[in-house]
DNA sequence: CTCCAGGTTCCGG
DNA sequence: CCGGAACATGGA
């Protein structure tokens, strides 16, 4: 999984097993937003390091110089076998499973990934993308790369600074006041997103969920994608959906507190994992009333 | 036109 | 603790 030299075409390699990496589903399953298609690959930021990447089979081919950023970013060290070997052998666990390997669950910046997730309350994921390239180009700072201009996730510190009517300019809606309020929050002191690094998972939450449009969903999404805590379990529209119609099948009234206490005992210490990888396969297979989602 | 989207918050039983 | 409603916007 690593040892990297360069390759004819100028970019670097890292040596990655094709059923343990996977960029594909790695950059499309809905964890991250801004990447963008380009020739054979793909272009982004990954914080405030611009990177063009690619996958052919065992070689992930990437900008020079990179290598180590982008190890850590994709989270290369997580023990895939052992999340695998961890999770519950049922049918749709399984086929979740072998729809999603090598998907892996990456480290994103601690603000980007709150901040992103706020902007995602009753939002589909080309939407969310929209807003956070709205909200990048236009207060985040430019990065050149070759020949184009990428743009950084803007700091609380300048969002802070915009006024709600210009977050709406965004096409942010109703979200605007909670990103403006979120920013202020983290750029005043008042929350330290670096501090709650050091919390244990439950004082991790509610600290998290102090900021106005993060509520426990959310909260989730930023200690799984962010924080590093494989056992955060963001419940949504789709992983309610899949928790009561598979593993709740003809039960009435189960609330969200039971489906919680459920994936807590069920799903195992990688509960995240096993999440992750339920709602992308259920979110890229199910059609609901005939209506194509992918 | 209608419905719904990786929710949160507030308000009344 | 629970269910309902409001909240913006855009794509199917």
């Amino acid at each position: 999984m690593n040892g990297a030299l360069e390759g004819a075409s100028g970019l670097a390699v890292l040596d990655v097993e094709p059923e343990e990496f996977n960029l594909e589903l790695t950059l499309g399953c809905g964890q991250v937003f801004h990447w963008e298609r380009s020739g054979a690959g793909y272009i982004g930021l990954m914080g405030e390091v611009p990177v063009y990447v690619e996958q052919a089979g065992p070689e992930l081919r990437l900008t020079a110089g990179v290598e180590a950023v982008a190890s850590r970013y994709f989270a290369l060290d997580h023990p895939l076998e052992a999340i695998y070997a961890s999770f519950p052998k049922d049918p749709a666990m399984n086929a979740a499973l072998e729809f999603c390997r090598g998907l892996r669950l990456i480290r994103q910046p601690l603000w980007e990934c709150v901040a992103t997730f706020i902007t995602s309350a009753m939002k589909q994921v080309p939407h969310i993308t929209q807003m956070s390239h709205s909200l990048r180009r236009t207060f985040g700072s430019a990065v050149s790369w070759q020949t184009q201009t990428l743009h950084a996730y803007p700091t609380p510190e300048r969002i802070a600074m915009a006024s709600e009517a210009d977050l709406r300019e965004c096409r942010l809606g109703f979200r605007a006041k909670n990103l403006l309020g979120a920013a202020r929050m983290i750029a005043s002191g008042e929350v330290d997103l670096a501090a709650i690094t050091r919390l244990e998972d439950e004082p991790a939450l509610r600290e998290l969920c102090r900021l106005p449009g993060v509520g426990v969903k959310v909260a989730n999404c930023a200690l799984l994608f962010a924080y590093e805590r494989p056992r955060a379990f963001p419940i949504d529209v789709w992983i309610e959906r899949i928790l009561r119609e598979i593993y709740f099948t003809r039960k009435r009234k189960v609330t969200v507190q039971r489906l919680k206490k459920f994936s807590e005992s069920y799903f195992g210490p990688y509960s995240g994992y096993a999440q992750q990888y339920l709602f992308h396969h259920a979110r890229k297979t199910w059609k609901l009333r005939g209506r194509q989602t992918a």
